[in-house]
Formats: structure tokens, sequence, C-alpha cells
DNA sequence: ATGGTCCTTCCCATCATGGGAAGGTCAAGG
DNA sequence: CCTTGACCTTCCCATGATGGGAAGGACCAT
């Protein structure tokens, strides 16, 4: 199997599949006499495995270590679920600050007229945070 | 005010004004005779506007459009609350999206003994989404 | 005048991904 | 047998926003 075909099976892209070769992520295939990498079952496999991390939002440093959490027969899976655990806290954390930012804007939007008239609260705030708002 | 003092009245770090000062979204300021950079209360009120914006997830280039919309003083505030809205838009999108892969992820966790045994569902589901969780 | 703290510009690194150029390879069809 | 088109190779560059740090100049207090 070509890269290509790699590429569709697995979801990856060419261009990220010889990225993840490059970092050490994945292991290099073997190779054609013309130089044409050749995948094989089990390689798409690995690169499912990293496609479905990196969508989970975990980086490719923890892929990384999923990865060899994965290749370890003996790990303990309270290890895998503490690993888990962590990147929710940080996906948690991510979220909360998004809904701050959302929140503080429909609060600002929603005190704007939006017609014509240039008046503006969401403006205001942007341009003195602590003083918008007065009246 | 030299930028070392702007940035402390700002929020802005020395490095981020220069950038921003690079790349157009801020004004050049005066210089002192020796190439000091000096600057006015003025520009330290366009830098809170920035910083602001950039806290409440504007991107640089929104960020740019917002200031135009601050300094044209005949916008209308419908104009500025579709932008608003838009931005809460693109928040949620995100907010869901993180929302989703924290909801796998709990269900992952949820499903994994989390003991000294090796059996792990959540390795399972990376390796194989679609199979993970047969019996 | 000396030292410490500020300032200047310039280059490099991050993280993950894509774009594209220049050139080699392969398979199909004339 | 040769051309054509689709694939592959490596290499360099760009993104977005930020920080790190070097080399050198400026300012100020002792």
């Amino acid at each position: 199997m070509n890269i290509g075909e790699a590429a569709s099976a697995s979801g990856v892209s060419a261009k990220m599949i010889r990225y993840y070769e490059s970092i050490g992520l994945i292991e290099p295939p073997a190779r054609t006499e013309a130089g044409y990498r050749v995948y094989a079952g089990e390689d798409v496999h690995a690169l499912r495995f990293v496609k479905r991390a990196r969508t989970l939002g975990f980086s490719i440093e923890e892929t990384r270590e999923l990865l060899a959490l994965w290749h370890d027969k003996s790990r303990a899976s309270a290890d895998v679920k503490a690993f888990a655990l962590k990147h929710i806290g940080e996906l948690e954390t991510k979220i909360a600050e998004l809904q701050g930012m959302a929140q503080t804007l429909r609060h600002l939007a929603h005190n704007c007229h939006g017609d014509h008239r240039p008046d503006c609260p969401i403006l205001e705030d942007l341009a003195d945070p602590a003083g918008a708002g007065r009246h």
C-alpha cells in the first residue's frame, strides 16, 4: 500500500503521515527500491489510532504517550484512566474559558440596540471594560 | 511613556506591542531622538482595547475590524452587534466540539476499571472506534 | 565612569497543518 | 517504445500569536 492509499484508509493526509514519521511518532515503513513508502494493515491501524486520539483533542505528545501505553501490554488500566481524566480536566478548563467569553459577549450584545444608531455597549466595553455600563 | 510602562499600563507585553505595530494593528508611536518609542495615554487606551478584544477570543484580524468600527463614529450599532453575534456563534461551535470530546472521553473513562489490570476500553476505542464496546 | 536597567532590531522556536516546487516513478494506452 | 498523467520523493515556506534570547545602544544613579 502506497502512502496515498494509507492516507485515505486512515483519514490522515499523506503530508501528515510523513510528518508523524519525521518526528518519530510512527515507525518508518518499508520502502520499495524506488524509495516509495509501503504500508501494511498494521501501520494503517496505528494511523487510525493517532487520528482518533487527535480527534479527541490529545496533542501529538499526548498521543505519543497513548501509543506507548497501547503497546505496553502490561500497563495498568488505572494509568490510562488517569491520563484520560487529566485530559478531560483540561478540556473542561478550556470549555469554561470559552463559555466565559461567550457569556460576556452575550450580555453585551443583549444590551446593544442593534439599530442604525452608533451607540454601542460592546465597543464601549472594549474601550473601557471597567466603565462601560455606567450611566 | 516608554514601551515598558505602556506594557504594564495596558497588560500587553512590550514584545506584543512591537508586533502589533509591525503588522499595522496599532499606529507607530512617536520616537525620541535615540529611537525609543514614546506612548501617550490614547495609545495605552488602544492597547487596552486590543487586549480586551483578544481576551474575549477575537483574533487579531477580527480585532482589527473592531478597531475600525471603534474609530468609525458613524457605524451603526447593528454592525457591531452582528459582528459580536457571529463571534458568539463561533465560540459556541468550539465549545460544542470540546464538549463532544469530553463527553466521549468521560464515557470511555467511566467504563474503564482503573485498576491494576491491563484491559482498558479507552485504548480499545482509540485502536478501533467502531469495534470497541463489543463483547 | 561604572553598573544596572531599560531600550533597539534581528533571528529562532513553538504547534499542527497545508501549499507548492522540482524532480523521479509507475502504469496504461497510442 | 514513448508519452501522458497520476502518483511519489524531498525541501522550503506559510500560517497565528506569542515568547526567548543575543548583540548592541541609551539612560540614570551612584
